[in-house]
Parts: structure tokens; C-alpha cells; sequence
DNA sequence: GTTCTAGAAC
DNA sequence: GTTCTAGAAC
């Protein structure tokens, strides 16, 4: 037994790159595994000062880095849901469709009592396709994009391209499609067509005008105020 | 997710 | 010389 283990140790090491290579990917994998690749909202979610709402249910938290003039997330949380990390995982779920109509009718709510005035009729709520972060928690952000934490390319693009996944069209979708996987509509299945999203050129959201970098749409972007 | 910074782009 | 991006490290 062991003179066999030996000698398919030396057979590996005589052979081609692509063993080499193998190996590496087994490495990787298994370093994927024992580390998440999710960063965690939990310090976040129990901070004080960053919390505007909780339920059994739900719980909503300021956006610790916000994107726009009001940047929210609002998250399933508690014993009612299953370890949601992906908005896949939520869509697996029987009832996904009846939780995105409560998240729907709570953004309302967080929108009306926590945006200010002048951009209370400017939310857009929806998801990341791809999450950073963990559990998953859905966007509630204002369309102004005015906010010295919006600094680079993917950031603009994360939330103005179809990397941006819209509440109410999920909803839509969802009542549609009997099965999701079967057309995967958001792409959801295909990283690599979600990620290119981020290197898009910058569109401003209001008039579709391409700037050449993130200074140059940040001063458009004043423009439309 | 952010920060930092090398080097590309201007 | 300055501005900006993108990739590594966290």
C-alpha cells in the first residue's frame, strides 16, 4: 500500500503542467471552502446606530458605506427564513414571492419614514446578482447617486445595469415563470455574464449620456439636481 | 465590501 | 506632473 502511494506521488510530480495545475485547483477549492467568500453584515445589523427597523421578520439598517443621499438594506432575518445568502437561495423558496410582496411594502414604509423630502419619490429597491456580503439583504437607495462613498466604475455600474436586479421586476418575473431555472432571466447562473455588467461604460441614469470616467459623471451627474 | 498604491492614461 | 483605474490585501 505504501509503495503504491510512493510511486503515484513520483508519477504526479513527472507529469505535465496540467497535474500541476489540478492540484493548484484542489487547493483553492478547498480553501474556498473551509473561508466564506460572503464578508458578514452581522456587526452592522446590530448596530444601533446604523438600525431603522426591526421585526420578527425583517430588519433594516443604514447602509454603512451609502451610495445616494439614502442608502438602505433591508434584510430577512430570524427564524421564519432559512440561511438566505443568494437571491437565488430566496427564490427557491415556495413562498419567494409573497416575501419579496412584504419586502416591497416595507420599503415603502422605510422609504416614506427615513428618506428625505427631496428624494422620498426617487427610491429604487432591488438586489446585488452577485452579494458580497451576507445574508442577503435587498438595496433601498435613492437615485440621486450623490455620495463621496461613490468612488469607482463598479460601484456605479452594480446598481444602473442588469447587475442590478429590480424588486418589481423580480416580482413580475417570478409570477411568470413556473420554474426561474428554466429561462434564469437575471442571468443568475452565469457569473461571468453578471460580472461584466461592472465594467460597462458609465450611462448616466437620467439621460443615457457615457462619461468617460466616474469624475467626469459625478459632475453630470450634478447637473440634473 | 473598503483601502492602498503602482503604473497607465492623460 | 497629475489624474484615474485596477488589482492585491484585508
Amino acid at each position: 500500500m505504501k509503495r503504491l502511494q510512493v510511486s503515484s506521488s513520483k508519477g504526479l510530480n513527472l507529469t505535465s503542467d496540467k497535474a500541476k495545475s489540478a492540484l493548484k485547483d484542489e487547493a483553492t477549492k478547498s480553501n474556498t471552502k473551509k473561508f466564506s467568500p460572503f464578508l458578514s453584515l452581522e456587526s452592522s445589523i446590530k448596530d444601533p446606530k446604523l438600525q431603522v427597523f426591526k421585526n420578527d421578520r425583517f430588519v433594516c439598517i443604514k447602509d454603512k458605506y451609502p451610495k445616494a443621499k439614502a442608502h438602505y438594506l433591508l434584510i430577512p432575518h430570524g427564524d421564519a427564513f432559512p440561511k438566505l445568502i443568494r437571491v437565488a437561495d430566496l427564490i427557491k423558496l415556495n413562498n419567494c414571492v409573497d416575501i419579496l410582496n412584504e419586502l416591497k411594502s416595507l420599503s415603502d414604509k422605510i422609504v416614506e419614514e427615513n428618506f428625505p423630502c427631496d428624494v422620498k419619490s426617487k427610491a429604487i429597491c432591488g438586489f446585488h446578482s452577485i452579494q458580497s456580503m451576507q445574508p442577503l439583504h435587498m438595496h433601498i437607495i435613492s437615485k440621486d447617486f450623490e455620495s463621496d462613498c461613490l468612488k469607482n466604475r463598479k460601484h456605479w455600474n452594480s446598481f444602473n445595469t442588469k447587475y442590478f436586479i429590480r424588486l418589481d421586476e423580480l416580482i413580475e418575473c417570478l409570477k411568470k415563470e413556473r420554474d426561474y431555472f428554466e429561462n434564469d432571466f437575471f442571468n443568475l447562473n452565469n457569473e461571468n455574464v453578471l460580472k461584466s455588467y461592472l465594467d460597462l461604460p458609465l450611462k448616466c441614469n437620467i439621460c443615457n449620456i457615457v462619461q468617460k470616467n466616474m469624475p467626469s459623471l459625478k459632475r453630470h451627474l450634478l447637473t440634473h439636481k
